[in-house]
RNA sequence: CGCGGGAUAGAGCAGUCUGGAAGCUCGUCGGGCUCAUAACCCGAAGGUCACAGGUUCAAAUCCUGUUCCCGCAACCA
């Protein structure tokens, strides 16, 4: 087969602070279905995938579990490896970036990038998520929150290092805009470009003094390197580039031809990403590809719903190439796909046991009955033998046409496309009627020859998307997959093999019956699971001591100021959860004559029943606001320790609703 | 008026960029067939393409407005 060049694709790297469900397998089956495909096809593929595994959140995860870090790295990577192998994927190379080459090269590139003056040493006095690692301005803030998780920021000062992201902004913009092609679906082009390029980027902190599980910086190791830049850099530094002098494998894979991610991290790949690789002065990669979510029913997978889907549960009860074929098949090109566990077995009766498995099997069952097993070309041909042979043949066409969009769900399509055809050709041709005369047995040896020869071609071409299968299928008909060069030419098949004398069915029909009890109960491990966790997380919160809190001063005020406020004492008359909020409570407070509605975000902490009778202080001539849509006229005032656990303030001795506090 | 995405047959989706007879798969109903895993093949029913305007010879597709849904964000008052 004639070589047609490299092709280096990589997943992006599993961040390691769980087991990865459904949603995130399809990234690898999605990135192997592309991979083999290349392969067949004559490239010279290299596949990357692996786990991210530095950051702050992994370091608090592995105190919670009471275990080093790397210990608490060792174990999820082993899972996600696990996982990854057991869908068969085809990956080359799996990196950790805790692996001792990726660590050594990455604090080379932060120096290289020191050296050369786009990182500079700065102080960060800023806002800080600590969920998110990351630091904020005042003007980033939404309503005071972090604009990426909505979670409390708080204040901090580090010194940090700093990349000068402005420098190279118009040279990515000229580069997004002269490859159309480099960011897919082009909807998540426009994204980037109006939220972020075009306002005008910020200088990027890519350094953290504030937690130590990290790739240290090299001449300042009391900072650690930010998880993005560490992470990023694995698509070089694991095929071998180095400052000082990269290997072969890189100098041959160099940029690679497509990151596969997921949508939510479209932003990293194509802004922060392009500009390293422009500031180490090398080519950006010719395509990253942003792929939409699974999501359960529509909903977003959550252990507390006991409605997280993982590969393993999948693979339990479908098989490894039942589920390859699930999340390949339904996914769409760029809006979320759905899965639900009947949606499954519904594709898997109707494709995989129906249209392929019974078509294999009434195929292989005919030339035992009829020939003994043995199949022949006879050369006796009729006019309807002609479509059969031109949709076989053109298969490779037009799935190397979806594939090259990677419209894979559509690629798939088509090679079923081939098999609904032979089972068409069946009834056109009714072998059965043939077996009766006498003087029909060459048309109808020629008949099942033409039906294994489709079958050959369409497993060769299944053999990216449904390895295992493809691979029983030629087994059951006695031959091998086919080159893919050939599989434009009909007739390949050796006339006299005798096929299996006893075919294994490929795919037993489901029974949805049998099969939703079983995943009743999986859903139900899942949300036991879950609340043991929680409560020994809430163990863990009541054990801790009392800490005594320390809060950022506030400028001095003066007495006029103060007596600004008026604060009285109220009754709250009623209360209800405020709809379409996590947070809040709608309390009726009465002061003195008037009520007034006020909202509150104390819902994790009050129930609307609890906060009816209390006595409560109120600063009642703020300004009326309206909070989700609720108009709130003044503030329950809460004392907060450092957890955020609120707590409302009352009267010490019993006062009558409206009484002044002064 | 926070940002973005969406609304096409009972279900899941394509088609929208580049206007030109509403499509695919599943399900339902009817028929055919019996080699096969109650599988396969053929046919039918089922849609005012969310709603209302506009542009056009022609709109699911372009424009304007409205409603509803979903992410994210918001939500400490």
């Amino acid at each position: 087969m004639s070589k047609k060049g490299k092709y280096y694709i990589t997943t992006a790297i599993a961040y390691t602070s769980g087991k990865p469900h459904i949603g995130n397998t399809y990234e690898i089956v999605l990135a192997d279905a592309i991979a083999r495909y290349k392969r067949a096809e004559g490239y010279d593929v290299y596949f990357q995938t692996g786990t991210d595994e530095h950051g702050q959140k992994i370091q608090e995860k592995a105190e919670a579990a009471k275990i080093t870090p790397k210990e608490y790295v060792d174990r999820v990577a082993g899972e996600v490896k696990r996982i990854w192998d057991l869908v068969d994927s085809s990956y080359d190379n799996f990196v950790r970036t805790t692996d001792a080459d990726h660590e050594r090269c990455v604090r080379k590139i932060f120096k290289k990038l020191y050296d050369k003056g786009d990182i500079y040493k700065g102080a960060y006095e800023g806002l800080y998520c600590t969920p998110c690692e990351s630091f904020w301005t005042e003007s980033q803030l939404v309503d005071g929150k972090c604009p990426d998780c909505g979670r409390e920021v708080k204040p901090a000062k580090e010194e940090a290092y700093f990349f000068r992201m402005s420098k190279y902004a118009d040279r990515l913009i000229e580069y997004i805009n002269t490859h159309p092609d480099f960011i897919q679906p082009v909807s998540r082009k426009n994204e980037m470009m109006n939220n972020f390029l075009l306002p005008g980027l910020q200088d990027l902190c890519v350094s953290r003094t504030s937690f130590s599980w990290g790739i240290p910086v090299d001449f300042d190791p009391k900072h650690v390197v930010y998880v993005w830049l560490d992470a990023l850099t694995n698509y070089i530094t694991k095929i071998g580039y180095d400052p000082d002098g990269s290997s072969e494998l890189f100098l041959k894979n160099w940029p690679a031809d497509l990151h596969l991610i997921g949508k939510d991290i479209v932003r990293f790949h194509t802004i922060y990403w392009p500009i390293f690789l422009m500031a180490l002065d090398l080519p950006l990669p010719k395509q990253v590809f942003g792929h939409p979510w699974l999501l359960q029913g529509g909903e977003k997978m959550s252990k507390s719903k006991g409605n997280v889907i993982y590969a393993d549960d999948m693979v339990e009860l479908f098989g490894v190439d039942a589920t390859r074929y699930f999340v390949l098949h339904e996914m769409p090109f760029d809006n979320d796909g759905i899965i639900t566990w009947e949606l499954v077995i519904e594709r898997f009766n109707s494709d995989l046991a129906n249209i392929l498995g019974n078509l294999v099997n009434r195929t292989v069952s005919m030339s035992n009955k009829y020939f003994g097993g043995v199949v022949r070309s006879t050369g006796v041909k009729e006019d309807i033998d002609d479509d059969l042979k031109a949709v076989v043949t053109g298969a490779r066409a037009k799935t190397a046409e979806k594939m090259e969009k990677l419209r894979v769900a559509d690629a798939i399509t088509e090679v079923f496309a081939l098999f609904r055809r032979c089972n068409k050709y069946i009834d056109e041709t009714t072998p059965w009627l043939l077996a009766k005369d006498e003087e029909k047995q060459d048309r109808l040896a020629e008949v099942l020859y033409n039906l294994t020869e489709s079958i050959t071609i369409g497993a060769s071409l299944l053999c990216s998307f449904l390895p295992q299968t493809a691979e029983k299928i030629v087994s059951q008909l006695s031959t091998e997959l086919r080159d893919f060069d050939l599989l434009d030419r009909f007739g390949l098949y050796e006339s006299g093999t005798k096929v299996t004398e006893n075919p294994e069915i490929l795919f037993a029909r489901l029974d949805a019956k049998e099969v939703l009890p079983k995943v009743a109960a999986i859903q139900e491990a899942q949300r036991a699971e879950y609340e043991a966790e929680q409560k020994q997380l809430l163990g863990d919160v009541q054990a801790e001591e009392e800490n005594a809190v320390d809060i950022e001063a506030k400028p001095e005020i003066t007495f006029d100021d103060f007596e600004k406020l008026q604060f009285q004492v109220g009754e709250i008359i009623a209360c209800e959860a405020v709809e379409k909020s996590k947070k809040l409570l709608c309390s009726q407070v009465r002061i003195g004559s008037q009520v007034k509605q006020i909202v509150s975000g104390i819902r994790k902490y009050y129930t609307p029943e609890e906060m009816v009778g209390k006595k409560v202080m109120v600063l009642v001539n703020l300004k009326p606001a309206k909070l989700a849509g609720v108009l709130s006229e003044g503030m329950l005032l809460c004392a907060e320790d450092a957890e955020g656990n609120l707590a409302l303030l009352t009267p010490e001795k019993p006062m009558p609703s409206g009484a002044e506090i002064c």
